[in-house]
DNA sequence: CTGAAAGCGCTTACAG
DNA sequence: CTGAAAGCGCTTACAG
């Protein structure tokens, strides 16, 4: 059968207690002892049973993804990152989706995370957008004492840790880049208004182009929802009057950068020749349009692994909250790309 | 602090056997007993440690999800459907990429697994493909004594629980509906060699042409691989002579079906009026392109959930393996759909 | 229908 | 540097 911790021992001529010392890494084992415990924990196929671990430190060994309805991509990516960091620590990863129940519409998500995170405890919770905005379910982990780490959470919120990107920093690059191709006249799709992201690509483009000294246009300027559809309408509307017509057109995200592109090609007008299109978010559509799309690319992978980090790693135990800014990237490919530019 | 079943027992006025027996719905209590007792619980926000529980009765009460490399949206809806099957039977699910280490390029599958679940042992494996083909993860599986049930494995393995669905009736269907809107000549596009679902499609496709008495032509039939590219190709050769043009095409996936339609816009041939396209998958991108994809929506959800029951479900214990085969659905948009028919 | 005892495999707190 | 004892919160196997 499965080797315990007694077995171990037993083999190896010491207590249980040096055992537990030497696969804890825990000082104070001479290193003779040492090697020798190693030695037959290997031949024995020895593993610690989580269960117990966890019963007798009064730790789960296991850290919860909670979500909300997300983009399947984007979850996947977190909780992509945040497994491999897991593994790192010997934890392990649990998604939670928040759903409500059918059967209770009264409940708050407050009450939804205190269920939640009752009948698993966990040892801390990564929270995805939208829910890193949620101070409902914040101050339910807060009372429930439970360490956690938002997921880019809109604003700075002292004393929570956090991992994010720059998206106005992103959106300012993105926008440059378009102003040294020689564009003058550039439109933009703006997000969901309540998505946090929106207000800030949108600053980001406003910065870039009073940086450059360029004019930016309302009727250049077109309010978007972050889907295909949306970007389909505000194309139309951006490319109509062929006299008024901008250069470029700089969408808030790929979805509706595609929705551009549709546009574009139903009219005639060829990408990037006549037109530059841009999107953000470097979602699979942008490899799979013709052309490819140029966008930023998030470290949504990079923001999973530091998440679980930032809950585990004893180099950052009683560390105060923190919050780490990850880099974007910007890819460009043919649909921003002039020829021999 | 948090109550345990020592807590329970003592307000209840009962032993903490009793309270375990109503907890877990055993018999031989008697009413009033248990009523009382789930008072107490309540009362005090009882809710059993999930550690404890394993340690005593040596389960985990969690079920690991296996893959490797899937396609993002494929484990997530795969996911989304387990995660759900687990909340019915207090399960929780921990995903597992089985990726092997970097640092041992020699280490096998099969080993791979063995470690992976003598870290994390736990009560039920889902297997999804394309591992649910590999008999080395198989064979560790079996040998660790471990239930698990395999998603869409390509052949029936007596002995063994699957969760599948029909790709060949599937196929079947698309191609009916195409001959039903008058398609004479039809092209095929098919899949990546070494995945199972492609031979199954593709004799879908030539039981329905057959029964139909259709000639399938050499020539109308290419090798793609999944990918978008593939389909663009394989859609510039069957488009290429003017004379020999099908009118419709049936790619295997919607990413190839999605290079068709890219290839007959940058043609200049009108989708679905001079010709229809299919795919098959119904991913996002169905619903993204222009026009809108006829497609094949899996029933990927309900295998994720489905898995979990076999596995948890007390009314099928103890039952010989089973396969259950789930139904798919014909989802017809517009780029197979001829105006007024 | 109900309960007292033992034990699951570890860690904690303490002693030496 | 090492170990013996107690205990984490449940279930199992047994007794009545």
């Amino acid at each position: 059968m499965k080797a315990t911790i007694t077995d171990v021992a037993k083999v190896a001529g010491v207590s249980m207690k040096t055992v537990s010392r030497v696969l804890n890494n825990e000082p104070n084992v001479a290193a003779k002892t040492r090697e020798r415990v190693l030695a037959v924990a290997t031949e024995l196929k020895y593993s610690p049973n989580l269960a117990a671990k966890g019963l007798a430190s009064s730790r789960s060994y296991l850290l919860a993804l909670v979500y909300d309805n997300p983009s399947p991509y984007y979850i996947a990516k977190i909780q992509s990152g945040a497994i491999d960091g897991c593994r790192k620590f010997g934890y392990h990863l649990v998604p939670e989706p928040l759903g409500l129940p059918d059967d209770a519409a009264e409940t708050t998500q407050e009450e939804a995370v205190h269920r939640l995170l009752h009948r698993l405890p966990v040892d801390g919770v990564i929270l995805t957008p939208p829910l890193s905005d949620s101070s409902g379910v914040i101050k339910a982990l807060e009372s429930m004492n439970i360490p956690f780490v938002l997921v880019a959470p809109s604003g700075q919120k002292t004393g929570i840790s956090a991992v994010k990107m720059d998206d106005v920093q992103a959106a300012r690059e993105m926008t440059n880049f378009l102003i040294a191709q020689g564009h003058k006249s550039i439109g933009f799709i703006k997000g969901h208004l309540e998505h946090s992201a929106t207000a800030l690509r949108y600053e980001g483009f406003q910065e870039a182009m009073a940086e450059a000294n360029l004019k930016v246009h309302d009727h250049e300027v077109k309010q978007g929802d972050f889907s295909f559809r949306s970007g389909v309408v505000a194309a139309e509307e951006l490319l109509e009057d062929v006299n008024t017509r901008p250069t470029a057109i700089f969408a808030s995200n790929d979805d509706m950068a595609a929705g551009v592109v549709s546009v574009a090609s139903r009219l005639g007008i060829v990408v990037p020749d006549e037109l530059s299109v841009c999107g953000f978010d470097d979602t699979p559509l942008a490899k799979i349009l013709f052309p490819q799309l140029t966008t930023v690319q998030q470290p949504i992978y990079e923001m999973g692994f530091e998440a679980v980090k930032i809950l585990l790693d004893p180099a950052l135990k009683n560390t105060p909250a923190l919050t780490r800014n990850l880099d974007f990237k910007l890819v460009v490919r043919d649909s921003a790309l002039i020829q021999g530019s």
